[in-house]
DNA sequence: TATTGAACGATAATAATTATTGTTTGTCAA
DNA sequence: TTGACAAACAATAATTATTATCGTTCAATA
């Protein structure tokens, strides 16, 4: 644990909302005026990865898009970052409501979930048992 | 409708999972050689906009950390992009299995409900009605 | 058929992210 | 304490994804 890591870790506690790279760069700045944009990404990849934060929606390094024209969910591999479609009947939404609090419409209910596919659930017990 | 439009849709269709507009415009390239990048990405944006074709998830340009420590999940405003959290205790989600199909282990459950902010709404009827 | 605007291809520009490199720093053992 | 080593750092080059620009082509229509 760096200095660097240190004031990060408690400028982003006091952020709020959905912050990009960027933003948290540009607070921790007033602290660190040296600190790098590349600190603070690695940063916050081993936050990530350790599992102390989290990131809004998986980012899949571009666009991808949506072939399956039915219904369907998604199974996302937080490993290898597969995609696998799950179909809807599956995985069964309680309610779907059109209106949410602070007037917001729904049209669409997608839902990912976030795991470990077969494969890397494999690929891990082998590496704890070697 | 032009041609290309019309070759990279019918491609598109013959297409599986969740390409990127890379592979999409790999795969028409055998059909339009001299087709541009650019066009691809134009009319997927087109296609995407038009309600043909679902991106996977929504990009929100940049990677964007979570910094809402309790569960919830988020409203996501197809035309301005903002995010909004909401409780899950909102949104029940019927069942949350840890195995499913596949083998695939789940560790977490994210709902994106997809839809209008109510801002959006406003700027639309107002537009509708000049 | 002539016009004209939308779409195209080529490519420059921008934005986001990662890799590289040389330097600094903290840790541990002699 | 000092010397060696590894991890982390800042600076920045490089890469990747995406968008904008611009001159040209094409297709619908007047």
């Amino acid at each position: 644990m760096t200095h660097q890591r240190q004031v990060l870790y408690e400028a982003m506690q006091k952020m709020h909302g959905h912050p990009s790279p960027e933003d948290v760069y540009l607070r921790v700045r007033r602290r660190i005026p040296s600190i790098s944009l590349a600190t603070v990404y690695k940063n916050i990849h081993l936050f990530i990865e350790s599992g102390i934060l989290r990131e809004v929606s998986l980012h899949h390094g571009s666009l991808r898009v949506e072939m399956n024209a039915h219904a369907h969910h998604h199974l996302i591999c937080v490993v290898c970052k597969s995609i696998t479609d799950i179909d809807e009947a599956v995985l069964p939404l309680a309610a779907k409501p059109k209106h949410l609090p602070g007037g917001f419409r729904a049209e669409r209910y997608a839902v990912d979930v976030l795991g470990r596919c077969q494969a890397c659930q494999k690929e891990e017990s082998a590496q704890k048992a070697s």
